[in-house]
DNA sequence: AGTGCTGGGTTTGGATTCCATACCCAGATG
DNA sequence: CATCTGGGTATGGAATCCAAACCCAGCACT
């Protein structure tokens, strides 16, 4: 696969929107439920000027949608929501936390659990093959060049 | 949940070593089998001295491991190696990807597929609750705190 | 022995980015 | 009118990134 464009692939297209510390904790907090600048920027201890910029990036590449409202009775305020491109990132952030929690749980255990509503169970991300199999760490598995793939250069 | 110490995160803890675009193209590489210092460097486009740091980084944090090799009648290298930790980054891999293949697709398609060996289906990642229950992206989900959170301060 | 080539770096200097802090503006509020 | 608050912009120093140059060890050739 050394052969193939290192840019082409959908990894890379992907890190070079959310392969920034700070992109991926503004969409974590986003499914959280934080919607306002001000409280994403004190929750997250960022620099409100790169908090500006990465909020811009995130519209921009349309994960994230700025809109106004007005909680009644005050002015009007911005909010920042997930888009459904935005949301379908859940899968990454789930596997992201998956990973955290099996190999940096801290000392008092893993902090957080995300539950299915309908029944409270756990969410966790895995992999499986379109005919059914699960895929655990020890399947062999290989990656196909398709049409769309360039060669480097 | 914005109550929360935001660093305590597993996934604040998981981008603190992958939150960096090189970080997810190194891992990348390294699955598809890139080795030697010389050959991510040119696969990646990537400054040596930054590819040198982040190597050492993900040395640090056990995801890779940096072993002497000698190939038969010549002079002893060194290569790059996945452990069992960098390697249960697969899921956040194929993650990655997927969403890139969803919503960044390029002109011509999906440059890559990854297929399971013994069907050659392709592998997606995917959320289920413990009790089976597929989540889709509408599936509503909750966070709760377990003991290991900490309030923010 | 001397010269060259190659893998795996380190050094250097300039361009970016990060961060903290200060400042600004508009719309309530008193 | 003065003040507070949300959501920024401006500023300046520290850290990072990048490209290109340099370095060193070990083999290969002459």
């Amino acid at each position: 696969m050394a052969d193939y464009d290192s840019g082409t692939c959908s990894i890379a297209r992907t890190a070079q929107i959310l392969g920034d510390r700070w992109s991926v904790l503004v969409v974590r907090d986003l499914f959280n439920g934080v919607r306002r600048f001000d409280a994403l920027q004190k929750h997250l201890g960022v620099a409100r000027d790169v908090l500006t910029k990465r909020l811009a990036l995130l519209v921009d590449e349309g994960l994230v949608a700025k809109r106004p409202y007005r909680p009644e009775g005050e002015r009007a305020r911005h909010e920042y929501v997930l888009t459904p491109a935005g949301r379908d990132l859940r899968t990454v952030m789930v596997a992201l936390m998956d990973w955290g929690d099996a190999h940096r749980p801290g000392q008092d255990g893993p902090p957080m659990s995300l539950r299915h509503r309908d029944c409270g169970a756990e969410i966790h991300a895995h992999l499986t093959c379109s005919a059914g199999h699960e895929i655990d760490p020890t399947t062999r598995a290989e990656l196909v060049a398709l049409p769309g793939a360039k060669l480097a250069g």
